[in-house]
DNA sequence: CGCTCGATTGATCGCCGTCAAGGTACGTGG
DNA sequence: CCACGTACCTTGACGGCGATCAATCGAGCG
């Protein structure tokens, strides 16, 4: 039983990048037990605005989405989760905004209270997530300067770099390389909601880069960047 | 000797509300003589974006704002720093933003590597700026909602709530309480900086909520709100 | 092969940025 | 206490970027 407990962590892809990659034997034994596998569907979602926070996760695989509605309707996504991400607020009572997979996906939860009693008693883990906590509200800040001073194509330049470098980072399938295909975890109107644009307007940049050079598309989701460099210039004009 | 030190500690105005006010008496000595107090001009920086990061502080009193540069040369404010709140970036090598005082303001310094040796020898030091981390991110997301999809008077209408509650719950001056006179801490300049605007859009928003009657002003700095009801519609209008 | 949803493309509109010209608060010095 | 100067703010005219509305296209699936 206990073995069969442990396995579980021990045949995790993301063991040594998420969270709990500092843990020792016995506290990972212990994480194996509270934890359980979840499979999302694409569109699927984990939680919504609002609800009671009873969860928190780490993200196995695929790409999921953190939004809110706006009162008057539409959506922004605040920010993106990739595989090794942790997903949930300790402490707070509410969830603060949707979860939701882009791609199919899988998440190892922990029911939030003994999740807050593994880190009382556990400081790495602690600490792990203030650093993790730290560098997330860095780049949601850095994604501020975007949406208040950026163009569109700007804005968009941006995201196809992170996406770039998050998923050859996590092994989602991107290689690092000039050229090399990627499959875009979004749908366009999924990029206009993080862009802060509509959905006309995020394939109209596209279609600039794409005869521009910069970068070539291959059906709905494949996408490869030519001129890494002349990508980065757009990302840092105007 | 001893007595001074806490002393400093002792007539902290936000002693209760700052990361420290979890602490026993015996840490609260320790970090008494770890600190120590600087004032700043209006105006006048703590820190610049590169730096490297040596520092992390409480607000005492002003209010204070994280900036940086886009490359192509304009300021957005990406927060904004009230008494209280904590400054810094523990365990990361170098600054990540600008921090500059935007009224008169009083810190209280620490230099980085001793605050953090109090962090791992004090959990709740370390559990208080996880939770503060956790709540400063849901902020900073919520703001990303508001540049990424709100239309100039709707932010600027949130920006005078959000000013209006920090500052009336800091008690910089501002009482609760329809019609009371609030110093503004920000320039129309700096206002936009955190909006995402220009200065004359701005003050034309103003000048509409005058109109309307939903504000008054009072000289530069001066502001009062007269419906926040009305003030609130338009923050959740498109 | 046809259906459906998503993506593209085009035409037009409006918000907000830009450029430009006063105007007003507020400190300074007479 | 008032004149003056400067920095900040307000107001106006105009233009462009991206939103909106609308039509068509095309990928992916049954």
């Amino acid at each position: 039983m206990e073995r069969w407990l442990t396995k579980v962590c021990e045949d995790c892809v993301v063991r040594d990048r998420s969270l709990c990659g500092t843990l020792d034997d016995a506290a990972l034994t212990e994480m194996s037990r509270l934890g359980r596998r979840r499979k999302l569907a694409a569109g699927e979602s984990l939680q919504f605005e609002g609800d009671d926070n009873i969860l928190c996760a780490n993200v196995l695989g695929g790409v999921l989405k953190l939004s809110s509605l706006t009162p008057s309707g539409d959506a922004q996504t605040v920010g993106l989760l990739y595989p090794a991400d942790f997903i949930g607020r300790p402490y707070a009572d509410t969830v603060d905004h949707d979860i939701t997979a882009l791609t199919e996906a899988e998440v190892c939860i922990f029911a939030r209270a003994p999740f807050e009693r593994m880190m009382a008693e556990n400081m790495q883990l602690e600490r792990q997530l203030l650093e993790r906590t730290l560098s997330e509200l860095e780049r949601s800040r850095r994604w501020l300067l975007f949406l208040g001073r950026k163009s569109a194509s700007a804005r968009l330049a941006g995201l196809l770099i992170d996406i770039d470098r998050r998923m050859a980072q996590t092994g989602c399938g991107a290689d690092l390389g000039v050229g090399q295909l990627i499959q875009l975890p979004l749908t366009r109107t999924e990029m206009a909601d993080v862009l802060g644009l509509t959905i006309e307007t995020v394939s109209r940049e596209l279609g600039k880069l794409k005869d521009a050079g910069v970068i070539a598309t291959e059906g709905r989701r494949g996408l490869r960047i030519l001129k890494p460099a002349a990508l980065k210039t757009i990302m840092d004009s105007e």
